[in-house]
DNA sequence: TGATAATTTGACCGGTTGGTAAACATTACA
DNA sequence: TGTAATGTTTACCAACCGGTCAAATTATCA
């Protein structure tokens, strides 16, 4: 038998699985590094320390790699919105939605590097998952936010754009980190700068920039 | 003779400024689309239209044009920071800040994403301009808006944070555009987005989520 | 243990990449 | 108008790209 990826329908070896493994972490190393079309089959074998026809031993095309490595992705990047709660208190729900979204940002950095560099190049291929399953769950989460402001518990707004306020503040993190870095310079380039981030990012949503309780000094 | 480029210290012939202006658009083009690992000079070449030699005798380098194309866009793009005033009023300062860096992601996204790709992977080709120019810059803004807050005037906040929330929120609908109109679908995909963005995020960044004035129904 | 299947490798392929050489065409200008 | 400088094209190159192939190696298990 020469049936190497097919073989997906019968169970899986411990090497197969440990080789597959490997070469998703190499290949997400390098897709969100450089994008799709930046990226090179020879570079990610390299950096999964195998031959590049022993790499495609497992995962016939580039291709083929690249779609593996989304679909494994995209279920653990939108748990954090999966997981906002209709029953909660509005404001704490976003509270914490924003303040996991930035956990990520933190810690899965090149998950979120992939997504971007795929959707800022016109995402040619998860446009299927953005107007499936994407937009069915953000739909459902908008009417959520859409029925907490009818009944007064949080300001009056456009959902969707509140949606994409807390995607783009707390996803910038991940996605423009050198610029990030380079701008706040070196003394801040600690991770403190996400405890910054969610400090101010939660008062923002909540309160806004107006001077809060004291009407005047 | 045979110095095309370096003739620039001599004065330009009007053939030589069509020509790198059409090949800078072109750049702009496909740099932004692709980033710049997957941009390929004969695209480029392609969608201006002329010979790949004729456009590598403007424009020596792939990185050559890359550079160019870059100093002219940088300094438009940090226009409408430049244009904050510390002597205005600050949540109006801030509202203007917005509606233009809007406006920018509605009519110059390929600028936009032209930075994006550059920062999203690792920013190689202008981290000097991030740690010096654009530094510097925001170095100085933040002072303002650290001035207005300490004079109580908005909110006590990270200023840097608030610019990046900035950037963040209006870049977002030129860098992800493809993914907010998948989410949107089709009925909200007109130019209308943008005004309903500007409203969202004006409010949001004064007045936050919370009831507004109305305490309790 | 042996044979069968799974895995790994080096050599290689056609197409594309960024870039060059030199002949040719056009423009500017004395 | 003539000619020197500027601009354009055709043909080409070496390096790299994604991917194949057949031979060699290793793991599996009766």
């Amino acid at each position: 038998m020469v049936l190497p990826r097919a073989a997906r329908t019968q169970r899986r070896t411990r090497i197969q699985e440990e080789k597959e493994e490997r070469i998703l972490e190499a290949a997400l190393e390098v897709f969100s590094a450089h994008g799709f079309r930046g990226a090179t089959v020879d570079q990610i074998a390299d950096v999964a320390g195998m031959s590049k026809p022993n790499l495609l031993y497992y995962f016939r095309t580039k291709d083929a790699m690249h779609r593996a490595l989304i679909d494994r992705v995209l279920d653990t990047w939108l748990d954090p919105l999966r997981a906002f709660d209709a029953e909660g208190n509005p404001v704490t729900e976003i509270r914490s939605y924003i303040r996991r979204k930035l956990e990520m940002a933190r810690d899965f950095p090149r998950e979120s590097r992939l997504f971007a560099n795929e959707v800022l190049q016109g995402a040619p291929h998860i446009e299927d998952e953005l107007k499936g399953p994407l937009k069915e769950l953000v739909d459902e989460k908008a009417e959520v936010i859409r029925s907490w402001a009818k009944a007064g518990k949080i300001a009056k707004c456009d959902p969707y754009h509140l949606i994409f306020a807390i995607w783009s503040t707390t996803q910038h993190y991940a996605d423009f980190d050198v610029q990030v870095r380079a701008v706040l310079g070196q003394g801040n380039s600690g991770e403190g700068r996400f405890e910054d981030a969610a400090r101010f990012l939660e008062r923002l949503f909540v309160d806004g920039l107006q001077v809060s309780e004291q009407p005047a000094s």
